[in-house]
DNA sequence: ACCTGAACACCGTTCAAGT
DNA sequence: ACCTGAACACCGTTCAAGT
């Protein structure tokens, strides 16, 4: 949504027919997340996006002004599709929805993940629909009038916090050495001083935050999202009255 | 707590007393936070840190194995005071401790926000030690046995999720501009089709997420955070029976 | 308007060498 | 054991120039 201070494809009333350019903001940015998507955030440079283009390095500054901005596009776009129809009769429904939906995008784009935090902002008039969605949602809960500002914060925090936990990278350096040492230390856990954590090993062992090598894209955390969701949304519901 | 292929500095029975080295890990930890904290995680570099420690770029390499390994350990370094004492009586206390416990250390070092995600795994030992107190707490609420991981992998996601958001960096490109255009589509936010943000807007400019141009360090988010912890131990609690 | 091409000031890391 | 020093293969971006 920030608008650019670089030089921009001008309203373009009507190009001078021939001799199109051959870039534009929309090829950018799609072999951009096509970068994005199979090498990574941190692989992803602007002098490889060039080559994928076949253009020189700087071309791209024409459409862009920098990294940072067109690593916000991308994201906008991943996003674009997020907010679901007009809500139904349930803000519970609505609301799992929502968030389930925002994961299936993630899902489909993990790499973007690191990215979110910073860069949800994105189209501004996309923004306000989401915004407006999710308020209308809220109030249709039931809540006290005065909490909905926090409730929407809390709500787009949920959305966003759990997934993007889900799907960060983990660093793949030498990924089988840190799974070898992981098995280890989850089998020598004591259980005198770690009961718990002990006896559930099996079931947390790369299935859940902190003891995973894998991070969501091979390993999903479904029923822990799942709970997440569910008991968010019954907090909310148990804060409105219900 | 990924044990390092590179040549460390062994067990040392004792040093030969004199020309203690220069560096140590702990040194080496120390300055990096200490420039992660001032300059961002962007311009954290091992260059610019061997000349805060007034050494050559490659010496930091005899301690660490790499960048992505250095970071990880000064996440886990700040996480280390993160498990609170022995469990209270009330497990939603408990809970809501760890989760503000949490928020503080982030505020503390909010650069090392974005960091989490991929690097919460750190010593192995203090890790079990959290995870138990976890699992404990979770026990204590009366959970179904068989829903604890799933509940354990929930908090973990709530204890890092909203607070990794809310202190994620702000692209600070031109600040001031940004501000402006957000205030500018905040008020045009048209009544007629977005009723309720147009409404709240007050509330909300700059003290939500997706609204916002600061980050948490300068404008934290307390009310939505208060609401959102407060209603995942609700929704625990219901899911719990009580 | 749109893109090339060279250049600047950076990176992380390998590798060989010093002490 | 601990650190220096040079070198390699990268970066993002500025700036001037072409068409």
């Amino acid at each position: 949504m920030h608008a650019d201070d670089a030089p921009q494809p001008p309203k373009r009333k009507r190009r001078p027919s021939k001799d199109a350019p051959s870039l534009s903001s929309d090829r950018i940015i799609a072999a951009a997340l096509d970068l994005i998507d199979t090498q990574g955030v941190d692989n992803f440079s602007m002098r490889n996006l060039a080559k994928l283009l076949g253009v020189y390095p700087m071309a791209i500054y024409w459409y862009v002004p920098n990294r940072n901005a067109l690593v916000a596009r991308v994201t906008a776009h991943v996003l674009a599709d997020l907010v679901p129809e007009d809500p139904s009769a349930d803000w519970q429904d609505d609301l799992r929805t929502l968030l389930h939906r925002f994961r299936a995008i993630i899902r489909a784009h993990p790499n973007v993940a690191p990215l979110i935090g910073a860069q949800l902002v994105s189209n501004a008039s996309v923004d306000l629909m989401m915004i407006e969605w999710v308020l209308q949602v809220l109030r249709r809960s039931g809540l006290n009038e005065a909490d909905i500002p926090a409730a929407y914060t809390a709500t787009i925090g949920a959305m966003t916090g759990f997934v993007t936990q889900e799907f960060a990278a983990v660093p793949q350096d030498d990924k089988t050495g840190w799974a070898d040492e992981m098995k280890q230390i989850a089998q020598s856990a004591d259980p005198e001083q770690f009961p718990l954590a002990a006896a559930l090993m099996p079931k947390l062992l790369n299935r859940s935050f902190i003891l995973r090598w894998d991070n969501g894209s091979a390993v999903p955390l479904d029923d822990g999202f799942d709970f997440f969701v569910e008991s968010f949304i019954a907090g909310l519901a148990r804060r409105a009255g219900h």
